[in-house]
DNA sequence: CTGTTAGCGCTTTCAC
DNA sequence: GTGAAAGCGCTAACAG
């Protein structure tokens, strides 16, 4: 079994006080200093974060509640978020939600009884009541991309509106008029971005056509069936934008099965960039999101309430976003 | 603050030996179990895994150690483990190590620390030393797709040899003579592909050569930068093999960038199956990995260990792959 | 089946 | 600066 404190105290013959002591930065005299790091050396003793965190009710694991792990999206926010936790000596519990409500609302029971610091949810549900618990047992959350219908608590996201504003202007300014959209009606960036989408084409003095806006979810499946539709008009839309990375990746492979070419046929400007638009061809205009600037803004908040016990109104976060040029907008 | 268990015991009078045997599945008078399922739902108390860690030095909590989170590979294998470990109940702790062996190190001490019942790890070492600390303490280990030089751990993986002769076969039927690879040489997964490559070639009376040879790193650039020099060789090869996700992405991407084409002036084949590669154009021929059925051994492996406490010899399972067909193979 | 009791390994008063 | 003692919330004997 692994060592103790107590085996600790055996060794040097001092108290369990001051060996705590001196394992939480206090001071100690340099001579029991070295007795302490002695023995710790020589028994491979590491504290035992289970028993310290049931006394402080602080165990320094912040609780990552994802819509899917397996999206590139998620997998490049974890792995920021791992990155600047762990510079502030946090771990992470991560639970996959399987983009299920039910799914994450015992998520969020699970690490609750785990007794998590806080919680970093890109969220599912659009409700904020899965999250009750969590507010009752005052565990700190902070929503990540996506805002709630209810509910108050710090979010961080991009400027959705802002971010779709850019990629239809690079439509308009090369003379596109038919634009068609695929987007999720479910999720809020979804919402957010298709509402973007119509004041964009709005105040331009364009107008949304009905057969050219295409809500479903977010998923490659959407993407690809309803560029293939779209495609198949008689009259058929100059441009698309694709609302995310999988309705993108769907919407590209379902131009590539067909006769017709981007951007000559078809142009397409999508809002996650990832560094694989770039390798197809042709690479894509896509609006990028500052990904790291998310995640350590989500982590500050999140650690300004944990270790803060800050009680301020929740902040409300939009970060700016910047278009990545590609070869993907034809000139009308 | 949450309730305690003391809490039901002051409501329901009962003693803390009978919620707590409630609470753990045992029988108790159907009066007594409405009583305490009543108090339990006043006060939305919820067991506190903490305490109950500390007493059971069981935590339900397996730390899972990955080379990399954002990387898609990791990404689907960490969706997989996910599912199948909450079906056991089981929680994961998740560290990045960002292909660094110095963090991997402290990685294992924080789960180590965290008390985690078992470590399931993608390792970036090369050597079992990084696990020492788990040894000692007996958490047991099970190593997902690498294998490590030293050390007696369960392992499960792919046969990336016979993968990897699968795929150099469909150059060779293809008449291929001129097969180049570019791979990583610091991953057992990279060497034990390379190792394959060889054998493939000389087992069918092929040799391989040095200039055709381009070992290195794990990474889109060293596939990029290779690819690209390999297309400048004067004696060009007619096709290349790719060990893995980012290799291939590059080198797909310095094929887009040059003025040749893929199959018509180079073939293409890999290992690492991903979606994507049937977006682009050619899709292309690659090997898939049973990323799944890798998960699910894993988990059972770790939990075989960690329930019964078995201490048999440790497994080594290679799981068998298929190759997923595409165009990107041409006819000589 | 139920209750009493003694810890799990640590931190934290509060004297000294 | 150090030590003795109490207790975090729970489980696990052991009696009854």
């Amino acid at each position: 079994m692994s060592a103790t404190i107590r085996d600790i105290k055996e060794q040097t013959g001092l108290s369990l006080a001051t060996i705590s002591k001196y394992l939480n930065g206090g001071n100690v005299l340099p001579e029991n200093k070295e007795k302490i790091e002695a023995s710790i050396k020589e028994l491979h003793y590491e504290v035992n974060e289970i028993a310290r965190g049931l006394v402080t009710s602080k165990t320094r694991t912040v609780g990552i509640l994802v819509h899917n792990v397996s999206s590139p999206f998620s997998g490049q926010l974890l792995h920021y978020l791992s990155e600047i936790l762990r510079s502030n000596k946090y771990g992470m519990l991560i639970c996959d939600s399987n983009n299920d409500e039910e799914i994450e609302e015992q998520n969020v029971r699970y690490l609750l009884s785990k007794k998590v610091d806080g919680i970093i949810v890109i969220p599912v549900s659009e409700k904020a009541a899965f999250l009750d618990g969590a507010v009752k047992k005052n565990v700190p959350v902070v929503l990540l991309d996506r805002a709630l219908a209810d509910g108050t608590f710090d979010c961080v996201k991009i400027d959705n509106r802002a971010a779709v504003t850019k990629a239809i202007q690079v439509l308009l300014d090369n003379h596109h008029e038919k634009i068609a959209i695929i987007a999720s009606k479910r999720e809020y960036t979804g919402r957010e971005r298709y509402a973007g989408f119509v004041e964009a084409l709005e105040k331009s003095g364009h107008k949304v056509r009905k057969e050219y806006v295409r809500l479903g979810i977010h998923s490659l499946a959407w993407g690809y069936e309803n560029m293939k539709e779209l495609l198949e008009l008689k009259d058929r839309p100059t441009a698309v934008f694709t609302d995310n990375y999988e309705i993108t990746l769907g919407a590209m492979m379902a131009i590539n099965e067909s006769s017709l070419k981007c951007p000559d046929d078809i142009s397409v400007v999508g809002v996650d960039d990832q560094i694989i638009f770039h390798l197809i061809n042709p690479p894509l205009y896509m609006v990028e999101q500052p990904l790291q600037e998310m995640s350590n803004k989500a982590v500050e908040l999140l650690l300004n309430r944990i270790e803060s016990g800050s009680l301020d109104t929740p902040m409300d976060i939009s970060l700016g976003t910047r278009i990545v040029e590609g070869k993907s907008v034809k000139t009308l």
